[in-house]
This record gives C-alpha cells, structure tokens and sequence, in this order.
DNA sequence: AGCACGCCGACT
DNA sequence: GTCGGCGTGCTC
C-alpha cells in the first residue's frame, strides 16, 4: 500500500477521480499537469488532482502512462475553480478538464489557409474617441479597486459601454496582462471583433463554437502562450486557462444564452465570477437591462455599481407608443379592413411613412411563441410531433416541421383525422409577416432574419452588411436580429406581438420580455430620434408600461418584490431535477421515488426542514425525442444547503431504474 | 464516453 | 451454425 499514488480526473462521466501509480518512468508530477492513463481496454487524458494520495482498499492499481507535456500545467486559481464548477454543478470532474484543453494537438507550421483569418489582420491602431464624463468616471471607479471585486455597469444602449470595455483593457495589458471578453455568442460579430482588434492591433484572440477545430486550437494557443492579450469569446472562452489574466468582462450579463443546458449546465457570469474571486481580479458586468440576480447583487452591496444614463452624441432616446390589438379586433368588427389581422393601421401607417421616407425599418415577433401551424377548421385537430409534444410549425406553405426534434412531413390537403376539412394555417410567423408585407408595400426590399433564414454566421454576415448598404430596408426577424445590430439608418422598430413570451412557464419570463422589449426599442433611432410601436394584447403588463416609461428601476423593484413573494431567485436558489425515461410508467416511478427520499432527507436531517420540494410533476414539454419527461423542483434560501441536498437526493443512483436517467440543473434557467 | 460482454434474430 | 444488432455495465 502505497502513498505516492495520484488523484486523476480522468476524461469519462465518472462520478469520482481515479487513483493511479506513478509513472514507470518515476517522473515526479504536480497537481495540474495532464496525463495520459489506461482506462479499461483504452487510454484516456487526465489531469492530476492530488499527489501523494493513498489507496483507499485492496485495488489493483494501474500506473499513469506518461506525462502530456504538450499540455501546459494548469494554474492553482484554475485547478481550485475546475473543482468548484464539479461540486456546484454536479458533474463529471474529468469531463469539466476535458474543456479547458483545445480539440487538436498544437501545429508548429501552420499551411497558409485561404480562408478569411479568424481575426482581420491590421496594420495600425485606431485612435480611441473622447471619452464623456460619465464614461470617465467609471473607468476611474472600476480602476480604484485593486483585487477582486464585480462592477456591474448599467448603461442604457447607445450609452458606450464598449468604449468603457475598450479603456479598461488598454490600461490592463499596458501592465503586461490578459483580458478575457465573454459576449453572448450571437453578439460576437465579425464588427465587434473588428472594432477590438482595430484597437488592440495583432494582440486580439478569438474563441467561439462557430469556428473549425483547427482555428480553436490556433486562436487557444495564441492566447493560453501569451502572444496575444485579449481573448474575446462566447461562454465557453472562460475555459481558456489564460496565464495572466487580470480582467474579466462580461458583456449583456442578462442573457440567458450565458447559461448552458445541457452536459455541464453552469452559468458563465456565476462562473466567471467565481474565477474571478479565484484569480483576485475584478469581474465587469455590463447591461442595459441587468438580470434580477446582479441587480440585486447590486443593491445590496455585493456588487459595485455604476451607472451610464446618457446616450453618446447626445442621441435621444426614441419615442416608444403601444396599440391594443384588443382595441383593433373590436374596431375591425364593425369597420372590416383590408389589413392583415396582424398588422394594426398605427403599425401601417408607420411602415408607410418609412419608405416614403426611404428609412429602414425593422419588424420583430418571436416566432417560437406564436408559430405558424396548421389547423383543421372543422374537427379542430393540430398536427403534433410524433416524438415531442409540441404541434408542428407550418413551412414554407407545405412542411410542418418540429423545432425540437427536426422531425418533418408534408402538409397534408385534407385534415388527416377527419378527412372532410382542409388544413389551414393558423398564428403567425416570420414567414406570414413577409408574404403580407410584400403584397402590401411592394416597393420593400425585405431581409428576413431567422433560424430558416439564417443557419450560417455567413449569412448573418450578408444580412447585415445588405441592410448596412441600404441594399435591403426592412428588417424582419425574432430577437436573433434584436441583439447588438447597430444600424445609423434604423429609424423605426415595430414589435408585431409584444405578448409573447408573457405567459411562458419560465419563472423570468417578465424579467426577459422586459429586457427583449427595451433591447429591441433601443435598435431604433441610433442617429437621430427614433420610434418604437409595440403591439400587445395586454397593454398593462408590467413588462410593457415600465418599458414605455423607460423605468428600469421600477420595473426591477416591481419583479424582485414578486420574487421575494414567491420564494423564487435571486432571493432563494433553485435546482430542478429533470427525469428522463424511454417509459412514462418508469419516469413516473422514478420521479416519485426521487420525492420519497426528499421527504425522507427532509425528516432525517432538520437542516432541510425549510426547503422546498415541488413535483414530482410532468415537464412542460412532456415528451421530447420520444422520450418521457418528468421534473422536481426544489428550492432553498442557502446554495450549499440545496447543492448537499442535491447530492443526497441522487446519491450514487443504484435506485435508478435502468433505462431512466436523473440529471440536475442547478440555477436552472430553461424549465421546459 | 468508449469498449466488451451477452443475448437474440437472420442469413450464407 | 456464426454474424451483428444494441441493451447493460464498468472503468483506478
């Protein structure tokens, strides 16, 4: 029985590490080299968590294999944060270092590609423009912390918050440190990416999913050997163990997009923070619209905030008015238009007043919440997914398609369940939206932006850039196209259907239609006043009235007092236990034995007395992929209280029937 | 995640 | 007879 053995998190879903000999080389190893280990019939990577552990029992040990020296040492603040984000998120130790390494091996000499760079290559700086007061102030007020601490910037759009990021970098890596930039991954755009690297000449990295394996590792190992000093990235650009990291900045910290659901479902601000506590540096937060968590964060202390009110150039807010769609199916009973049931006169009327104009204009709807499907009229039957249990969305005139599973079939002449009816379309989309407008205003020269429409960064590219050149002049598309798009010439933002999204059965719901409706109004009337029309059905929301009075504030204080009310995040954490099963009856057995040992951890220990047990309840989307879904939710005023509670409940899952899978999902932000 | 083992149907 | 389908279980 030997002490000299190692803890290795091995590249497998494996609940713990593994122990394993020294090398029969003798080499000395330290706690975050990489290895190579045999694994079964196989060998594995691995990284070294521990020296000097002791075999537990009896086991027959194997040796590491060798040392991967290709791999560099991963830092302490790195290796204590890998093994923080495995216990808060319960998942795989070994599967979470996976992550921190790029896909391929390093290449030396790399083959001239003719594909376009990952980063445009620059030849000179570009001048930073003067700074407002206001921007001035912040910068000074992030720079006077030393150490750890989070800002959260709340700037309204068009406030500057970029060049506030810009700054903090310049004087960052003037004393020989790294930046680490996390946007979501839809804002991480090729004119963003341009406009950092126009600043930070030849010192910019780039890491998202859209790029091939090969540019992941070039741009990793740019960034991981210290070449370059700003790493610009999506979520998973936190990993990139960067060696001297002094700053992390997370941009539109309220999108949900920071949050991943599925395999390790961390969320990046929490994340990044964490890291950043780790690390001892300061994490910035910026936002228009903060999430409720930061902004609570904030009001409490915890966090440090600053605040942008004015827009730069002295741009004017735009001139945001809301229609009762209500009010217009009433008038239109008695008055019949010759409209489309979507589109309101106010809407028309602003439409026709924008290309008489010849402005550009941009029409949004979600197209999830209200998709176009097909209905027979005379039986009431709407085709369904056979896999998932969601009806099917009506394209192209003649698919029905779902948007869960891509499962797809012709629409059908005649109702296929009572055969007398034909099908006909029902709600509306994207697709809807265009063809009307194309009839009525045939001098629009329309871009239509949506999942359909725009599968490549390519594409989006295009879009942009004929919308940018005037070559398009109305914009159609769901919040794909609300986010980060900065058009001098937009001057007017239609919302088709504002509601959508109000009644998800998501516990943000109001907090994301809220920051949808003010990301969206704020794409209007960059250049000069714009104007916003949101039509609604539900004109008294909270989410539209303290938009319209562009109350941030009131709108946060409204929401966090609903919180509170309903023991939901910030003010108490959640976690939801998804069950997965091939079989309804056993996801259902599951699911109630997982709140049987609830009730039974709740009555053995009194610590847990306080927490909160929902469920066993079916998920909203009951079926998905053929298979059977069911949730418990449980909540707690204290994140280690839920997380060992957590633990407890799972154990080490023999009690799972086989066939039947039982995951968690702590902070969890998708409830479907 | 791999990879093997094992149990059943179907093919030269 | 044995080839191969994938359900199940294990990895220091």
């Amino acid at each position: 029985m030997s002490s000299n053995c190692y803890l290795v998190a091995v590249d497998a879903p494996l609940k713990e590490a593994l122990t394993y000999l020294p090398p029969d080389n003798g080499e000395v190893l330290q706690r975050g080299h990489s290895v190579k280990v045999p694994l079964g019939k196989r060998t594995a990577h691995g990284v070294i968590l521990k020296t000097g552990s002791e075999a537990t029992k009896e086991f027959k040990l194997k040796a590491i294999l060798e040392a991967v020296i290709a791999r560099p040492i991963l830092p302490a603040a790195y290796m204590d944060w890998l093994e923080w984000m495995a216990q808060y998120y319960i998942h795989p130790i070994g599967q979470i270092m996976e992550t921190v390494f790029p896909p391929l091996e390093k290449k030396e000499k790399l083959r001239k590609s003719s594909k376009a760079p990952v980063v445009k290559e620059v030849s000179h700086a570009s001048t930073p423009p003067a700074l407002t007061e206001e921007q001035q102030s912040v910068i000074k007020g992030i720079e006077a912390t030393a150490g750890f601490a989070v800002h959260l910037l709340h700037g309204v759009t068009g406030s500057g918050k970029t060049e506030v990021y810009l700054h903090l970098l310049e004087d960052l890596i003037r004393t020989g440190r790294q930046g680490l930039v996390l946007v979501p991954e839809i804002s991480l755009t090729p004119q963003l990416i341009d406009r950092f690297s126009r600043r930070f000449p030849g010192s910019v990295a780039v890491l998202h999913s859209h790029l091939t394996e090969r540019e992941k590792t070039t741009q990793w190992w740019g960034a991981v050997s210290g070449e370059k000093q700003i790493l610009i990235g999506a979520r998973s650009a936190l990993f990139c163990p960067l060696p001297k990291l002094g700053l992390i900045i997370l941009d539109e910290e309220h999108e949900p997009s920071y949050k991943q659901d599925e395999k390790l479902k961390y969320h990046a601000r929490d994340a990044a923070i964490m890291l950043g506590k780790n690390l001892n540096i300061p994490v910035v937060l910026g936002s228009a619209t903060p999430s409720m968590e930061s902004w609570s964060n904030a009001q409490q202390g915890k966090y440090k905030l600053h605040t942008m009110a004015q827009r730069v150039n002295a741009r004017v807010m735009p001139e945001i008015s809301v229609v009762d769609l209500r009010e217009v199916l009433r008038h239109r009973k008695d008055n019949p238009s010759t409209l489309p049931f979507w589109l309101s006169d106010e809407l028309h009327a602003e439409l026709k007043h924008v290309f008489a104009k010849g402005e550009q204009a941009a029409l949004f709807l979600n197209r999830r919440g209200m998709a176009q499907t097909a209905q027979c009229h005379g039986c009431g039957y709407v085709a369904e997914c056979p896999n998932c249990s969601v009806s099917l969305t009506l394209h192209a005139r003649s698919y029905l398609v779902c948007h869960y599973c891509d499962y797809s079939e012709k629409l059908t002449e005649l109702c296929p369940d009572c055969k007398e009816t034909p099908m006909s379309a029902l709600g509306l989309g994207t697709e809807k939206v265009e063809d009307d407008i194309a009839k009525l205003f045939p001098e629009a020269r329309i871009a239509r932006a949506d999942r359909d429409e725009v599968q490549t960064r390519a594409q989006l590219e295009t879009l942009i850039e004929d919308f940018e050149s005037e070559r398009t002049n109305l914009l159609i598309g769901t919040q794909m196209i609300a986010k980060g798009l900065d058009f001098p010439r937009l001057n007017f933002v239609g919302l088709v259907l504002a509601d959508v999204g109000f009644h998800w059965p998501d516990l943000r719901a109001s907090e994301r239609s809220f920051q949808l409706l003010t990301q969206v109004s704020g794409r209007s009337g960059r250049q000069t006043a714009g104007r916003v029309l949101i039509q609604t059905y539900d004109p008294s929301h909270p989410s539209i009235t303290f938009t319209l009075k562009n109350d941030f504030y009131g709108f946060a204080e409204f929401e966090l007092q609903e919180r509170r009310d309903l023991l939901y995040p910030p003010h108490w954490r959640m976690a939801m236990l998804r069950i997965q099963s091939n079989s309804e009856a056993d996801g259902r057995k599951v699911s109630e034995h997982l709140a049987h040992r609830a009730q039974a951890l709740q009555k053995q220990f009194t610590t847990y007395e306080n927490l909160q047990v929902l469920g066993p309840a079916t998920a909203p989307l009951h079926k998905l992929r053929n298979k059977f879904r069911f949730q418990l939710i449980v909540k707690c005023d204290s994140t280690k209280k839920l997380n060992s509670f957590c633990r407890q409940l799972v154990g080490d899952g023999e009690w799972i029937t086989t066939g039947t899978k039982v995951q968690v999902d702590i902070d969890p932000f998708s409830m479907m």
